[in-house]
DNA sequence: GAAAACAGTACCATTTTGGTCCGGTATTGA
DNA sequence: TCAATACCGGACCAAAATGGTACTGTTTTC
């Protein structure tokens, strides 16, 4: 179905979730209870998360989460990252030279391309337009540009 | 890795492969040498793209497969959706109601989306192009439009 | 009617995914 | 000082998806 995995579908909810609360620091309690997840799923995002640098995190009571940067300055393709790991579309894109069919496959160029549009698309929505929860204009223009190139 | 499957990148290594003979009909056993992928893998994958009336078959002897529409007529949407269903990059998004956390959920919206912009640079793609092997410059252009909008 | 070639389906091994748990460490504050 | 809070880093497991293969049936040609 080329889908991104659950995980990453919960990471942009939980970090919707610290996004709506810029001032604060947020535990994973409350985050959980507001993101209606599982606790220890939302720890486990968490870490990734702030492996990642999305996120900062502070020890200790009163320890929590909150965001490393402002909403504006993260993207969707940020968080897909973290918890995906780069983004290409096939296998033999990614590890050079480990598919030994790659000298006389002629699609690999292709996939390279659209991996790179689909990476723009990613990176073209943000966290704050996510929180927003409106219609998003960039990613629609997008979507036409591409459409009326087909 | 927000990767398309390995089945889904060999049929279309196996579709540029039928589309290089565009007048023949081709055996699965001359598509695999050609393809250098295995004989059952092959035919498991051109019984999938016949279904999705990508190609045609004939059987008996002398049978094979065909294209069914010029090589400009297929997308590289086509062949994704034939192997592996509709472009919706959240379970959410396309289990309507499935979900219950919907209603409170915000960032169903933004993934419906990212996914219609994602399903336009597939379409953008076509088979022709994949074929040429060449930079494909459509996708490109997607790409730039949408990291000028980021 | 024999051979060629696709159709359908069932099956299994492996990998990936989703989800949980636990011992360890840092910070706070009584 | 010391106990409570809360993140850190793993290990761990069950379930599902994936990939690959095999087998039986049907259609067409010669
Ligand atoms: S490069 Fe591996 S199949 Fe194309
Ligand atoms: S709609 Fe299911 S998590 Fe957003």
């Amino acid at each position: 179905m080329l889908r991104v995995s659950r995980l990453t579908d919960y990471a942009t909810v939980v970090m919707t979730c610290i996004a709506a609360h810029p001032a604060d620091v947020l535990s994973t309690a409350q985050i959980a209870d507001e993101a209606r997840l599982e606790l220890p799923t939302v720890s486990k995002l968490l870490k990734l998360l702030g492996h990642a640098g999305l996120v900062e995190s502070f020890r200790g009571v009163n320890g929590g989460y909150r965001l490393a940067r402002p909403a504006e300055a993260i993207s969707l393709a940020d968080i897909v990252e973290a918890m995906e790991g780069p983004i290409g579309m096939t296998e033999c894109s990614v590890a050079q030279g480990q598919c030994d069919r790659q000298s006389q496959c002629g699609v690999s160029d292709s996939w390279r391309s659209v991996s790179g549009a689909i990476g723009g698309v990613l990176r073209a929505m943000t966290l704050a337009q996510m929180l927003a929860g409106r219609p998003t204009a960039p990613a629609k223009d997008a979507t036409q540009v591409a459409q009326a190139n087909a």
